[in-house]
RNA sequence: GGGGGAGUGUCCCGAGCGGCAAAGGGGGCGGACUGUAAAUCCGCUGGCUAUGCCUUCGUAGGUUCGAGUCCUACCUCCCCCA
């Protein structure tokens, strides 16, 4: 039933990765024919990916999988300029340190999914590449780069683009600076043809109209054909965007968000987007994900924790996740406290010496934002020590206080907890 | 260069006759119900050493007992004319 002969548009297809392709046949072919290059662009605007990019790290993976050469791009030049498509205004600018630290500190999560070969740069048709397109762009000159590139580009159809549209609509201003944002990465694919045979970019959604200027560019550069292929843009069943949840956002990378954290974000995954994050997220055999999506009811938790426990273990490998699953049945469902639940230190003196309930929340654990924010949730009954409802805004904590374990357990909600340990 | 318009609670949108901690949404957080789900209902959604004090409506001044609201200059953006 699949119109795809190469397995890894067939992969890709079957576990919804795919949004829209240039041209389905003539990529199809290439696939099925020779191994193929192909890369996807990552912005360093902050120190870590977000689980909004993972649907890209797995279609890396994926295409690593089927026998072809993944390259993730680091957008180490078009970073200084900042993407505008479908942004309502510009992003503040990032200097050159920032996007050199955001870099390295990103770098370190792709090793997990992807195999890199030999050395940094391993240059084996299978090993996946890293590269910076600092690497051309920092050193282009204008004069040039306007001749020879500029100048096959036209300002009327770049207006005529969807990414765009909405900027100029909402009258909202559109720098010169960003608006090059499209042919710098038009030109990115031209350059990565060129310099390490790439014929396909990949990207979400809403970066079709990007990548496909990269190929008309190609085009009129005398590149081979070059393809797009982009996968939709991922929102929950609700229609919430992917990514953001109990207080931040999901971040990728171990120090930004524990391990413990990252499980419980896919645990509470909705119903309804359990077997299509099982299909986009774990690599799990599609029969074997087929028998876990008929389960319903009461099951359907269990379900969410393979989910969780798979996501996880891909990221911060299998022990790790399995740590946070048993974090996770210890305090949920004994409802007993566990020693890997996030913890906090205090000197025990101060403990000793007793700690307001206000101060505990807001300034040592940071559960809570502010002393007033806490008094809200007090009066909400959604503070708790120890399992007890905080009534009293003027408790004092003390070294009473400690469980047997020797330590003080603190939650927001129902799903929050945070250990006090005194040192 | 000339003319007209806009900037509000640092998440977003958005009302706001000179008495305003500032309407209403969305989002977020908490509670109830559940299955650590969704939907629904309820509460909260500037800070603090708290019956009071402090900081907030683009920025800086001014008028006034009192300014988000009036005046001046500046900044940013949008539209029209050149």
């Amino acid at each position: 039933m699949s119109k795809f002969r190469s397995d890894f548009l067939r992969t890709l297809n079957e576990r919804g990765f795919i949004h829209q392709i240039s041209d389905e046949q003539g990529l199809d072919e290439l696939f099925a024919k020779e191994t193929v290059t192909a890369y996807i662009g990552f912005d360093p605007t902050a120190p870590s990916l977000h689980a909004g990019g993972l649907i890209q790290i797995m279609m890396l993976h994926w295409l690593q999988a089927t026998g072809h050469r993944p390259v993730s791009l680091m957008g180490g030049g078009t970073g200084m300029v900042g993407d505008p498509s479908f942004k309502d205004e510009a992003r503040q600018l990032m200097t050159v340190d920032t996007i050199e630290a955001n870099i390295a500190s990103i770098k370190r999560v792709f090793s997990n999914y992807l195999n890199y070969g030999d050395g940094n740069h391993g240059d084996s048709l299978r090993g996946a590449l890293m590269i910076n397109n600092a690497e051309w762009l920092r050193e282009l000159n204008y004069l040039e780069f306007l001749r020879d590139v500029g100048r096959h580009f036209s300002v009327n159809r770049m207006l005529s683009f969807d990414s765009v549209k909405m900027r100029l609509e909402r009258e909202q201003s559109l720098s010169f600076l960003e608006f090059n944002y499209m042919i710098l990465q038009a030109y990115d694919f031209v350059e990565l043809n060129k310099r390490y045979g790439v014929r396909l970019q990949m990207g979400g959604s809403d970066q079709w109209g990007n990548i496909v200027n990269g190929i008309d560019l190609g085009h009129r550069m005398g590149t081979p054909q070059l393809y797009a292929l982009t996968s939709p843009l991922l929102t929950t069943a609700s229609g919430a965007k992917m990514g953001k949840t109990l207080g931040g956002a999901v971040w990728l990378n171990a120090d930004m968000l524990g391990p413990y954290e990252f499980w419980q974000y896919w645990r509470n995954t909705e119903d309804a987007d359990v077997p299509r994050f099982l299909k986009l997220y774990t690599t799990l055999p599609m029969a074997e994900i087929a028998r876990l999506s008929s389960l319903g009811g009461a099951e359907i938790n269990e379900v969410k924790k393979i989910l969780a426990t798979e996501v996880t273990a891909m990221l911060h490998g299998r022990a790790a996740a399995e740590a946070a699953a048993e974090t996770a049945r210890k305090t949920f469902e004994e409802g007993g406290l566990s020693a890997d639940l996030p913890t906090v230190e205090v000197p025990a003196g101060e403990l000793e010496a007793g700690i307001g309930v206000l101060a505990v929340f807001a300034e040592k654990t940071g559960l809570v934002a502010s002393n007033g924010e806490a008094r809200r949730q007090i009066k909400g009954g959604g503070l708790k020590v120890n399992d007890a409802t905080v009534t009293d805004e003027k408790a004092v904590l003390t070294a009473r206080d400690l469980t047997p374990e020797g330590v003080v357990k603190l939650s927001l909600g129902k799903k929050k907890h945070v250990l006090l340990r005194p040192v």
